[in-house]
DNA sequence: AACATATTTGAAATCGTTTTCAGAATAAGT
DNA sequence: ACTTATTCTGAAAACGATTTCAAATATGTT
């Protein structure tokens, strides 16, 4: 199938008349070579077509080049944004990142982090995950790792992460300043899920908002689901059927509120008129809700992109300070003032 | 940072009191090894928990295990089922996928793929893209290559697609049947994006539709976006900017779908009672709409699975085909019979 | 001009496997 | 028991770079 006819170090090389380690320090430029050789080995790599082999620099140097990313269930609007981020960031350097999905399963999870670590990755990002801090701490000591989307104590200076909690208590300010005073919150099971600590936060973040408000959060007002759009949609039937009245919700993810609008829809409630509405991520089509949705942000790309290079200034031992990504909260036309 | 101590073939060679070819055969089989020292090295691999160094693996074989995996845009629902489907196949395989994005930018999408070749990949899966047809040749000659999403004339025995023209005439015949004459269409710009054939099979699916049913297609009920839900929230004003009657929108995906769902709510027109209204991907949030939209259901994660199992079988040369793909419509409630 | 020092260079070792080749061990055939 | 096949096995040569080391050349000082 391949034709290719190699073209080696050597025959640059010879056709530049030096020796191959002239060749690979003009390549590499860790050592200097005078300008008239360098000439030569880079038209000779010119007229050649030369391209390294990738697998012997990394035999030889120990560097592969690669950067391992574990991501969660692809296909996660948040998350898939990370990715891309990170995509982004690491294109005009020389890493190349390759994929492995953990589908929030913590045995499939440690499998692909097997895999990524036996190709010799660089350098580590594990966007979000289920793996015990333990585990998490001993990878950090095999391998420069970034977490991103989720904070391991212990190592808190190797995690980018979001402020939920204050992210969540402003989007349940905004809605008590609208005045309402019965909100629901729809969250995620953390049995199910395992320590999803961001939606946790989400939680306290709604907690501390009703209570310095002088509400008392009300259990009643409590739904569980699953992050999905269904567990939205029957997050709703759980909070009508408890006859207990409320006239907004907060959904702990933009996914969930899409299932809580459908719902409300079902049951004949108009938003906002009837119900205010509100999520969490700022996914791409939730500004094409009917009515578009009022949403907390998170700058999923940009966090990505810090920690593409986050990484790589680990890798190259440069110290590297973050900016504190700070969710914000997009308004547009699910929240209605309380009449 | 890297502590390991690391293993090699030598120890467990040692350990087992074989020579390192024994251990590789063993590691390999692809050569026959007396039981008890298959036995021996086995124990001796386990003990020292060896994981062979795959740089010095891929250049001593010529293979890199990996296969390369170009996408467009991340974050594109369809084109990350796909993904989502390689990376399901791949797993169980002992290759793995390496990622690039050519963002729907021919010279960005170069670049990407010479990334990928100079990676050595074994095999390589193409989702979409703009690269000119004589290029994918000239690749497809170079390695092992799968097209999805795309076909290529000359090489259509290494490309999955869908039958996208048939899907679109089903779609627009359901809404002839629902008893709708006169249906916008919502399709995207072939010079804006490059001949997207697919996009413009669906155009062609939809012409035939009505002129089978003795329509005469109206150029004044076609409107032209760019597959953004923004571009199709625009759509929906050039086409009521028109003052041509229309009782249905069929566009051309769903996220264009999702943003004229938007325009109508914008209009007053509501849907399905004013305006019916298809789509075309079953993207995931799609059900959640207000209403849920019916729309045609491509099987991107199937799709991608049967990529990357071809390519599998194209590197290791064995013969594939492929099963057909089908879209097939979801009745949903965006569509209501003409009253 | 002579010496010390700094800069460039090439030869050769190295990275950790796979694979070829030929010899050793075993099995089979008469 | 003696060839003749047939399995197995180890030594050594790839694979294609990087990197160490020491030699060669250039530069600077006195």
């Amino acid at each position: 199938m391949a034709k290719e006819t190699k073209v080696t170090i050597q025959d640059i090389a010879r056709e530049a008349q030096v020796s191959p380690s002239t060749v690979s320090r003009v390549l590499s430029g860790n050592a200097p070579v005078v300008a008239a050789k360098r000439e030569a080995v880079l038209t000779a790599i010119e007229a050649l077509d030369y391209r390294p082999n990738v697998f012997a620099q990394s035999l030889a140097s120990g560097q592969s080049l690669t950067i391992g990313v574990l991501t969660q269930r692809f296909g996660n609007p948040f998350y898939d944004g990370i990715l891309s981020g990170i995509l982004q960031a690491l294109e005009p350097t020389p890493y190349s990142p390759i994929f492995g999905d953990g589908r929030w399963q913590t045995a499939v999870e440690k499998r692909a982090l097997q895999t990524l670590l036996d190709r010799q990755v660089d350098g580590l990002i594990v966007v979000g995950g289920l793996s015990p801090e333990a585990e998490m701490l001993a990878y950090a000591q095999q391998v420069p790792l970034i977490v991103a989307a989720r904070e391991i104590p212990g190592m808190s200076s190797q995690c980018l992460t979001i402020d939920n909690k204050k992210a969540a208590y402003e989007a349940t300010r905004y809605l008590l300043e609208m005045g309402h005073q019965h909100i629901a919150h729809v969250t995620a099971s953390i049995y199910y899920h395992g320590p999803i600590t961001d939606v946790y936060q989400r939680y306290q973040g709604y907690v501390q908002a009703l209570t310095e408000a002088g509400i008392q959060p009300d259990p009643q007002l409590l739904a569980e689901g699953d992050l999905s759009q269904q567990s939205g949609l029957m997050a709703v039937e759980k909070l009508v059927g408890r006859e207990r009245p409320f006239t907004a919700i907060f959904a702990a993810n933009d996914q969930m509120a899409v299932g809580v609008r459908l719902g409300l829809y079902r049951r004949g409630l108009r938003v906002p008129e009837d119900v205010s509405l509100i999520g969490f991520d700022d996914d791409h089509n939730t500004a094409y809700l009917t009515p578009p949705l009022t949403t907390v942000r998170q700058p999923a790309i940009e966090l990505g992109q810090a920690a593409a290079e986050a990484l790589i200034d680990l890798i190259n031992g440069r110290q590297h300070t973050f900016d504190t990504f700070q969710a914000s909260l997009i308004i547009r036309e699910s929240v209605a003032r309380r009449r």
